[in-house]
DNA sequence: ATGCCTTCCTACGGAAGA
């Protein structure tokens, strides 16, 4: 099974791009951020004729997640995450495919860092912490995936000098996502990419794909059930290249849930 | 040092993104 995350920034621009990348890469679920359109003109039509079916979470402007699944419907199990009434931000979808909870999410940015909208983004790390708990006392297969904002180490910045009172890297975001992993989740690319430079983000001026000056922001975690699963994980730099393209590559891991 | 691009919107300039 085959199970992405992308950023798209837009999915209505983007829908040729997205298509395109799902035609060739094929996969059976596919979580999105950053939908940039209301709910009502979220593209279903489009992407039942490519053989998706989806649930989504929108917002006009800004913001907006979804999640796709293949030849099946997802089964909707939360939209918002929970902790905060008064977040009108669409920043989590939650759905079951196949047996396995996908939680799907766009973590506030957080610039400028301190500010508000630096709070912000802390306060709805440790919303995503509490409930991420929940699901691992639930021990089922879930997973977390999405664009969290942050840059876990070093080694997943072109030139972390430059970013270090940037808030996808500064110390209290890293320490929150290390607390997160740290609860029994495994990100899956560096899992198996212990030590390799991988990108997932590049900006779209001064030729950053090109120079490969990226940033790894776009995470898949594993709960404890499905972590043996994972046989590969990767990300699909072939889309980036494209024309109007996201800023965001799509990111892919392959699971082979145990046949029952 | 810097949004240098690109998106969105009852648009034509401002806000937001990372």
């Amino acid at each position: 099974m085959k199970l992405a995350t992308y950023n798209v920034n837009g999915i209505n621009g983007r829908l040729p791009v997205l298509l395109r990348w799902m035609e060739e890469d094929a996969p059976d679920i596919v979580c999105l951020q950053e939908l940039k359109s209301p709910d009502e003109r979220f593209p279903r039509r489009e992407l039942q004729h490519a053989g998706y079916e989806a649930v989504w979470h929108g917002q006009k402007s800004w913001n907006g997640v979804a999640i796709l699944a293949r030849g099946a419907t997802p089964i909707l199990t939360r939209r918002g995450l929970p902790g905060d009434p008064d977040d009108s931000h669409s920043r989590y979808i939650e759905a079951a495919v196949d047996g396995i909870l996908v939680g799907c999410l766009y973590l506030p940015n957080g610039n400028p860092a301190p500010g508000a909208k630096f709070d912000y983004k802390l306060r709805w790390f440790q919303r995503l912490q509490a409930y991420a708990a929940e699901l691992i006392a639930l021990d089922v297969p879930a997973l977390l995936v999405g664009d969290y904002n942050v840059m876990p180490t070093d080694l997943d910045v072109y030139a972390p000098e430059r970013w270090r009172d940037d808030a996808l890297f500064r110390p209290e975001v890293r320490k929150a996502y290390a607390d997160l992993v740290a609860q029994g989740w495994t990100d899956a690319i560096r899992h198996l990419h212990p030590t390799k430079r991988i990108y997932t983000f590049w900006k779209y001026w001064r030729n950053s794909f090109e120079r490969d000056a990226g940033l790894r922001i776009d995470h898949l975690l594993l709960s404890p059930t499905v972590a043996p699963w994972l046989t590969s994980a990767s990300v699909r730099r072939g889309p980036r290249s494209w024309d109007h393209t996201s800023d965001h590559a799509p990111v892919m891991i392959e699971i082979e849930p145990p046949a029952d």
